[in-house]
DNA sequence: AGCATCTTCCAAAGCGCTTTGGCTGCCTAG
DNA sequence: CTAGGCAGCCAAAGCGCTTTGGAAGATGCT
């Protein structure tokens, strides 16, 4: 059933037909009427290819999705897109993923926008200066930062957390507990959510006189194994910290692994705190020791985001608009008084 | 820059330069090359909404995505996607994902195929007698089933791997070691996978005139946090069992936890195998005590299924071709005897 | 009554590609 | 020398929608 015949059907132009389901005011609320039900009765939904090549507009969000054997895709991914599927499906909305190899991102981007294969974009886990954020800027095309990036010369749409205040707080509850040694294990430093979480570290630190020693301060992917081998390289150190934060629960795995097997206990020799995303399947509560946390929902985001960018779509939202999320800090039995 | 502009400045048709571009016959190899170069020069691209709209084909591959406030995304689907996605990327391929109610399943799978949205889909973590791949089937779509149904009275293509064997040896292993009582902590038993799982311990058991007893099989979906109730429940048990085969690691993280509450030592009091579907954030070394697994990996098979489902666009592919992985068994130091 | 102004509808022209159904000119076979 | 065949090209008809530029009829105003 194509609009050619549910024209005719109804003894009206195409024209007409599809003004009344467009919901344009050039037609009478009476006949408006006759062509929905009618196409309601006879199931009619428009081609979305025709009306793709038509009006340019394809109804689907994008992703330039980085992929490649040495890649492995960010298990949050999954989180996030459950956050965007929710708002999609109920707007049907689309996604369309685009694999690229790193370096030829640029390219993906300028292929699915000359292609006018999506209507909107996302740029997930920017670095500083992040060059497809002037990309998709310049592209011309509706798109949201998930994260934010620095040292660009304008300003641009996006949703973050409060990084730098999640770690901040973490750090100074710390101090206030007595720690001084305070170790950071964050993710890689060109991603702009690790500097802010070093930042909002260093600034508790320096606010009690204390500093962030290199030495303890780790980098590194957010793996269970580079959590252990991270606590590890911390916890043999001959003036170990006495506290831990790090980045993702994952990481946390590996760094309760290399207490156990020093026999350390939390927290009695050692304060862990970290950074939850809000998986279902590994929670905090479920860690030998109740985790405390700085907690943002990763699926809430994606949710959010999806949002944004239908806004943005349909001209509802424009502009550089920021939007950045507070972080709780939720404190269970892994931190306690600094050890004597 | 469109066919034709393009064809403009050859002094050719729109028809000729079409099929030079798209290598038909019927034009000449000379006229073809000043073609090919021209358009490569002046970086002509095919608009893909009208080649789709002309030719009904999308190159896309899709996925029905289930989502909803209670449903959660599994994990392994990033990795799932990680190998899709290094297919499609080198194919110029892109995925659809289109997400959608669980009851609303089938009317997805139609708006798909009607609007020709994608050129093939694949089916994941079929049930016995799965609706969908019964209505794929009849819409005629091409498609992949990663896993298999069961109770379906025709054959469909699908890749799957031998969980059945994979368990089947697992149990038969520990029962060489000794084991009587060998719990299964099992995903629900709606779905196949999880079924075949069974039947291979249970075959395992009862070549050994055996059992599987009803207390020790437990089934629930993979967190942590059912790993960890449901070892807890097992290991309280009066005659509790001594080794456990489980379904995911990150259950067995769980277990573990549990082993380590009740003061238990792997292996010497359990015995511990789990199904690694091979994470790159988390390794089965990783664990206190290296685990046992059977494994498979789930990012190969994505890598795999795209590959056919792209046959399959292109017609290379045809039939109800089965394909079966065999899984390894790796054996690390989780299990030993039983204890006596 | 006459003119302007809405309201409501329509025919037709795209959107940019593929594909059908020729048409032309040259070569080959009879 | 001619009929037939073939290689190589083209014009035009879709694909199914949106949108432009009217047109007809109804309505309001003087």
């Amino acid at each position: 059933m194509n609009l050619k015949q549910l024209s005719h059907m109804l003894s009206l132009s195409q024209t007409t037909v599809s003004r009344a389901l467009n919901g344009y005011p050039e037609v009478s609320e009476d006949t408006r009427r006759r062509v929905i039900d009618a196409a309601k009765r006879h199931g009619y939904r428009p081609n979305p290819s025709a009306r793709r090549l038509a009006t340019g507009k394809a109804g689907m969000i994008g992703y330039v999705m980085p992929t490649g054997e040495s890649v492995d895709i960010d298990p949050h991914f999954v989180e996030f897109l459950s956050g965007l599927g929710d708002y999609a499906r109920a707007h049907e909305l689309d996604l369309v993923l685009s694999p690229t190899l790193l370096d030829e991102e640029e390219m993906t981007y300028r292929r699915v926008v000359a292609n006018k294969q999506v209507d909107a974009v996302y740029v997930s886990s920017p670095r500083p200066a992040d060059r497809r954020i002037k990309l998709v800027e310049q592209l011309g095309i509706p798109y949201i930062v998930h994260g934010r990036s620095e040292g660009l010369d304008f300003d641009y749409p996006f949703l973050d957390i409060d990084n730098e205040g999640a770690f901040h707080d973490a750090a100074r509850l710390l101090i206030q507990l007595g720690h001084r040694r305070i170790a950071l294990m964050n993710d890689e430093l060109t991603k702009t959510f690790a500097i802010h979480r070093e930042r909002g570290v260093r600034r508790a630190l320096a606010a009690s006189a204390l500093e962030l020693f290199p030495e303890l301060a780790l980098t590194a992917t957010m793996t269970e194994e580079n959590g252990y081998r991270g606590a590890r390289a911390l916890l043999d150190l001959p003036d170990r910290p006495t506290a831990i934060i790090c980045s993702s629960m994952i990481m946390a795995l590996g760094i309760v692994r290399a207490t156990r097997e020093l026999n350390l206990e939390i927290p009695r020799d050692l304060s862990l705190v970290a950074h939850d995303d809000v998986f279902h399947y590994l929670k905090p509560e479920s860690f030998p020791v109740p985790l405390t946390t700085t907690r943002s929902s990763i699926r809430a985001a994606g949710e959010r985001i999806a949002e944004r960018l239908a806004a943005r779509m349909s001209g509802l939202e424009t502009g550089a608009r920021a939007e950045v999320w507070p972080v709780d800090l939720v404190v269970r039995g892994s931190i306690a008084g600094a050890p004597v």
